[in-house]
DNA sequence: GTCAGTGTTCACAAGTTGTTGAACAATGAT
DNA sequence: ATCATTGTTCAACAACTTGTGAACACTGAC
């Protein structure tokens, strides 16, 4: 039973990899939120197979982003995890995938206003300004998916990942319909 | 102006970097996309400040991704970007995140199935299959929603960069109505 | 206080990734 | 055929990441 669960954990901490978080972080939280009970760093340690300073660093982390929580205010008192983990997910969109699209804006608009104001004095401007406002609105649109991927924090979900995850459900049955 | 470019090309390249591609990839295709004349490799490598034998590999690879060609048939022809990326992006998206999604959900459904054998055999099983189920939920939702993405290479857009951009914008917009 | 157990810290090993420089091979012009 | 130019390959390096083990500090029970 055990080994399958390790198994879970482990492709779920290869899947969050590629979204800005440590394997580490994905097998811990995975195997917590599918523990009944809470676990000790100790048991995390044994269960997934690695080292309890790992875990240590790990669950520290976890705390930060809060998807896990000691289950009562006790310094050794065993972890739970957090279910409801769009807040966080929504917070490092923002804060890594926002920066990156802004400052790929801004780049974009620095260069299209060097272009321009290049051409204005008729000089010979070697890049294509057609394309810079292509990328532009692509960043663009970028930003507002991801506007709007953010405000199903508040919009949507509440606090229960049942409601989120059934709500998402839905949004993803009438976008294809959309598409 | 070649400055301006080039501030442009490295925040396209961090940007990339979080997508699956190397920061390197993004910069070079985006050179080439803002350049209007194809350039040798000997070129990027100067405009880019880097190394020769490193534009050579991540070009070799764009060409593979079908991202750039040469501008002819000849083998030393300067290189010019591919502006139709979206193929490209779906091939990627399905072959990284559907197996990382797929291999979750697996893993999940093995673990639920030896829960169920478990439990019908009277044993206490420590784990809880509710949740077990809620996660493999969101496999699911992850799966249609990725479906979605890579039918738009069929569905929409086509060969053009702008007409791809142009739908891709009204489809946000009716997104942004939907939630 | 002592002791077993729990969490933290840190220097370090192992592995991975991005990049370079130098040597090499291919091309096209003369 | 020669030569300058262009692209390719590879060993090596530096930077970074992941994980470990040992030493340490804290807690609560006895």
């Amino acid at each position: 039973m055990t080994r399958q669960v390790v198994q879970v954990c482990e492709a779920a901490g290869r899947f969050i990899e590629y979204w800005g978080f440590k394997a580490i972080h994905g097998r811990v939280w995975t195997l917590l939120a599918l523990r009944a009970q809470p676990l000790s760093q100790t048991e995390i340690a044994q269960t997934l197979g690695v080292s309890r300073s790992l875990i240590s660093g790990a669950v520290a982390e976890l705390m930060e982003y809060g998807l896990v929580r000691p289950v009562d205010g006790h310094r050794t008192a065993p972890y739970e995890a957090v279910m409801n983990f769009w807040p966080t997910i929504a917070d490092v969109l923002r804060s890594r995938e926002w920066m990156l699209l802004e400052g790929a804006r801004l780049a974009l608009e620095g260069a299209i206003e060097e272009a321009e104001y290049a051409t204005s004095q008729g000089e010979a401007v070697p890049y294509d300004v057609e394309r810079m406002r292509l990328l532009l609105g692509l960043t663009e649109v970028g930003q507002s998916l991801l506007r709007i991927l953010m405000s199903m924090r508040v919009a949507r979900g509440g606090e229960r990942f049942t409601s989120w995850l059934k709500s998402a459900s839905g949004l993803v049955a009438r976008l294809r319909r959309l598409v």
